[in-house]
DNA sequence: AATGAATGAGGCTTCATTCAT
DNA sequence: GATGAATGAAGCCTCATTCAT
């Protein structure tokens, strides 16, 4: 899954073959089969898994009780401290949000996720704190914002650190308070 | 070139075989290489037609002696204009815009605009009119949220209209004024 | 035909394409089944062509009451005139002379000068000037004898002229004599 | 590759598929390429495995020390034997000479030869046994006779015997002698 | 469990040929 | 007569997948 991601993440789904994959890795194609039913369950493995993992790391100890600021925040600095700690796998999930070989399982996790923010910036805009947009507005815009930094610091324009998407957690916010 | 830019967004690069390219167009696959040396001339000619004309919509008479508030408006306004009339071309040139198949004249275009970019921002930071950021972070940011709009319209969480855009705009100005 | 000659000695029959053909002789593809049936038909008229010439060539005025040294001379001294004088058209009827592309009348030429020469070696044993060999045998060794000097010609290990040639008459000669 | 000298001996390179060497060595097309990287990388193989298996011959206990005489019916001997025992090979070696899909190593090889040829020439003459030609226009008149006898075997006009060489050997050797 | 040879469908591309202009 | 766009079959090659070892 390690190879996996450098390949798909370099040459897109249908770029990467499954060969390349397992000679990355050290194995034999055959191999590669064993674990995985074919090509499409992998990427869909790597997918959730990582994921997962991400979602796993921004609600950790979530401050439910806190306030919108402070989610705000909580949710951007975790969000970066993953994108810093695995850029090669947040870049993939980035990628691969929308693709058409993604499964069913893939796809939920992603509404959960979505789902969650909007709870959360319904929450926010109930007491106020968030300008009276549409919620979806405002997640994509920030998501996009952030994914933007994100694609700034791997193409080597911006450093991929965690000071980067901190300065830009203040225009974040700026943009979606009320 | 139709044709392609459909099935380039629906499928990308390495997933769009040039018969289906060809069959959607209503033509023989051979045709196609009358008109494009491959298929990476191919994207490449479409990615540098509509990046070329995105471009030129944006600096259409563009308000250079205008403040940085009319400025940013005027960009991002013309860039709604633009991704409301040609979708399809606006999620096209996004979802390219780093593919490995590009050549040294799309990515020329593409570096063009970054250096617009990048010059409006520095004068506008001269005049105190936006955040003392970097200007690829102030960048990133505003195009990532932009983006980030979109892709929420294409999945149709969204209505794809200029209205959403502009609401967006009020947003990303307070993200980077100062 | 010009221009095919050069392309079908260069790359072959089937490395040889028709536009190729086309381009080279300043005419559009088209043009070429205007004159020739197909690939085929070109192959073949451009064969007859130049085989009915160098046989023409090696027959005119043939000593037929001569020698046999004398008759040995000139048809070698003919070939060698010939082979200078056309050299890419000499390659090409080499090259082919054994394309399963040629056509009937292609082979009848042919047949028609292996005949010839049979008879004059015929005639020549008759009178004990040449060994008492198979004539196939002395035919077939003295034409490649020929053919291996003008490659030598032709891949600039020998200069390809008149007296490269003759110099090889002497030996051939000695080679087949009684 | 058994297969392969069949079919390219009979259609040439560009007129042999590898599909068709596939199916005529009972595989199927795609295992062609786990033993070779292409088309000409397997022509290159097969030529090489080949000139490589006659220049040994040839070159088998050597009579370095015997007379010219001795040396030339060595050569022509080994040269018809091997062209007996194997005359789809020969004539593939020899139809391909000159190929431009023709790597380095092959070519190599083949400068190989025509160098040992030239020395031994060389020293013949030496020693006054050939005539004081260019010994490239020797070399390329033997092997041209010898090339052109075989030639007439393969076409059924002759015997393809040992005897059949070596009278032309005999025919060869006054052909080049002082 | 691991291998990697084998498969054959499918992708990119070329090209002989046709035909409307 | 000449053109060259169009066609689609066929060629080279890749690759997801299977399977005997």
């Amino acid at each position: 899954m390690r190879a996996a991601i450098d390949l798909f993440v370099e040459r897109g789904f249908h770029g990467t073959s499954v060969p390349s994959v397992a000679s990355s890795a050290g194995v034999a194609a055959g191999t590669i089969y064993h674990y995985f039913e074919g090509k499409e369950a992998l990427v869909n493995a790597v997918f959730q898994r990582w994921k997962h993992a991400m979602s796993a790391e921004i609600m950790r100890d979530f401050p439910f009780e806190g306030s919108a600021r402070e989610q705000f925040r909580t949710v951007w600095e975790r969000m970066a401290d993953f994108a810093v700690a695995h850029p090669k796998e947040f870049a993939f999930i980035e990628l691969h949000q929308h693709g058409s070989y993604l499964d069913a399982a893939s796809r939920a996790i992603e509404n959960q996720t979505v789902d969650f923010g909007v709870q959360m910036v319904l929450r926010a805009q109930a007491g106020q704190a968030l300008k009276p947009l549409p919620p979806t507005l405002l997640m994509e815009f920030a998501i996009g914002a952030f994914r933007g930094v994100f694609r700034g610091a791997m193409s080597g324009r911006l450093p991929l650190t965690r000071e980067t998407f901190m300065l830009a957690e203040q225009c974040g916010w700026e943009a979606v308070r009320a």
